[in-house]
DNA sequence: CGACTATTTGATAGGACTCAACCTCCGTGG
DNA sequence: CCACGGAGGTTGAGTCCTATCAAATAGTCG
């Protein structure tokens, strides 16, 4: 099963003409080296990418070479589902780990979106939720220490990971090296490597040779102030024992655009 | 002439029937007194907001207390175009100053646009441009020092506000106390403060009395490193003495969703 | 005039940065 | 097989930027 599949059965229950749909156009699958950028369009005029395997991120850099991460995208994300332009103003992706991509030509894209109107409103769920995500990782550069930001994005890439099968035991992979945590946070390196020691003194991860070992979320999402509520995930145990988020009605109203 | 007229003309050269159009669906205009919540709907299930004069912002609040001011917003700028739910994740819209607003109606709002693909193209490119804006904030915080935060920041209102010709004479009003440029930053207001000392030392600017003058646009965006590509506004006498922007095709190309 | 909010100033503390060195792990090639 | 080099991680020392606390001043509105 495609990570786009497990991500978008996040909010449908995809019918089996729907995965059928879905697998055909991840057809094309690229590879990239860590490190490497993700070219706009591998293929011809605007693709939609999806993360098949690997983590990636979207980047830009300021003229004094300092640079910030302004998302992290994992198996199942799409990237580019709304950057209309080529030239998205030194906007770059990049891959963070050994990634492997399906790329949707535009008009493949709109067809499987016109064809299947549930796939298509779950697409709406994701970009809504990349935007909420962005929003949230906004707060934690403005409001939260360093610990806490680091604490926020670590409770928030393991959920997103679980939410596409890729933890097992509370183990997950998570390729960021300490300097691209730093870029992502807006700390030095060298302060990562400080307060990542303070997380593993608490005893609430592991995280060694890209590998994190979750030991006590709760405790790592409380010292974070993380509110899992922005990734809209499904329901899982973890968020069972939680206050309900009944709040959320899983299906999304028609789009205003 | 509404503001929503003037900023969807910094994209598409409205015809008369349009501009009756837009006119006609922002017929209601509400007000609240500043530092008041805007209502998610004062009419019914779902409406578009449009800012017609003053300032308003969307924030969110941490469990400790701490406020993130997440965007601000300008006349003719829209709210809640994007927003599929009620409970938006206790991310409020609020006022900074003494706002009057127009609501459409969402029915309304999407009959405008499917009788109007042009309109609904440039309300396309805001929804664009609010996403880039708030990258750009969130490499602010990320990268940027105290005092190129708010260079940036006054860089980016007073270009906005002269998209809706709200700049006179390099003057404008810019409503925002230091308390709130403090939470739009993720600084304290003492530093801010202090900051903006230094930008009235450097001579860049004059800020008193909710009125901002800008003294020295190019040293302050030389300071704060500000490109304001991202912002796609139309070509005004500065960005025609800069380099040319001619590579951002003005009219959207068809969305994907 | 008094109450309130916003701004300003001073003093002190602390969180995060910088610089610099060292270590560890791996893959490469002599 | 081991030396080498490079990338990533770790540690220490010192500094600086920004926060905090506290109090005074200015401005506003009824």
């Amino acid at each position: 099963m495609s990570p786009m599949v497990k991500r978008l059965s996040n909010f449908i229950n995809l019918q089996p003409a729907e995965v059928d749909a879905v697998e055909a156009a991840c057809a094309r699958i690229f590879t990239v080296q860590a490190g490497q950028p993700i070219p706009h369009d591998p293929i011809n005029a605007g693709s939609i990418k999806i993360i098949v395997s690997g983590m990636a991120c979207r980047c830009k850099y300021l003229p004094n070479g300092r640079r910030q991460i302004i998302s992290c995208m994992v198996p199942g994300d799409l990237c580019d589902t709304r950057i209309r332009t080529s030239r998205n103003g030194d906007q770059i992706l990049q891959a963070l780990s050994r990634v492997e991509y399906a790329a949707i030509p535009a008009p493949a894209f709109l067809r499987l979106c016109n064809d299947h109107p549930r796939i298509r409103d779950a697409v709406r769920w994701l970009a809504y939720i990349e935007e909420a995500t962005l929003r949230e990782w906004l707060v934690s550069l403005g409001q939260r220490t360093a610990i806490e930001r680091l604490a926020h994005l670590l409770c928030e890439l393991y959920l997103r990971l679980e939410a596409v099968k890729l933890v097992e035991n509370n183990v997950c992979d998570l390729p960021l090296t300490q300097l691209e945590l730093a870029d992502a946070l807006g700390l030095s390196p060298v302060h990562i490597n400080r307060t990542l020691q303070d997380l593993r003194a608490m005893q609430f991860i592991k995280l060694a040779a890209g590998r994190l070992t979750m030991m006590d979320f709760t405790s790592l999402s409380n010292l974070a102030m993380f509110d899992p509520t922005y990734l809209h995930l499904p329901l899982s145990e973890r968020a069972e024992n939680a206050q309900p988020s009944a709040q959320w009605e899983r299906s999304p109203r028609a789009d205003l655009h």
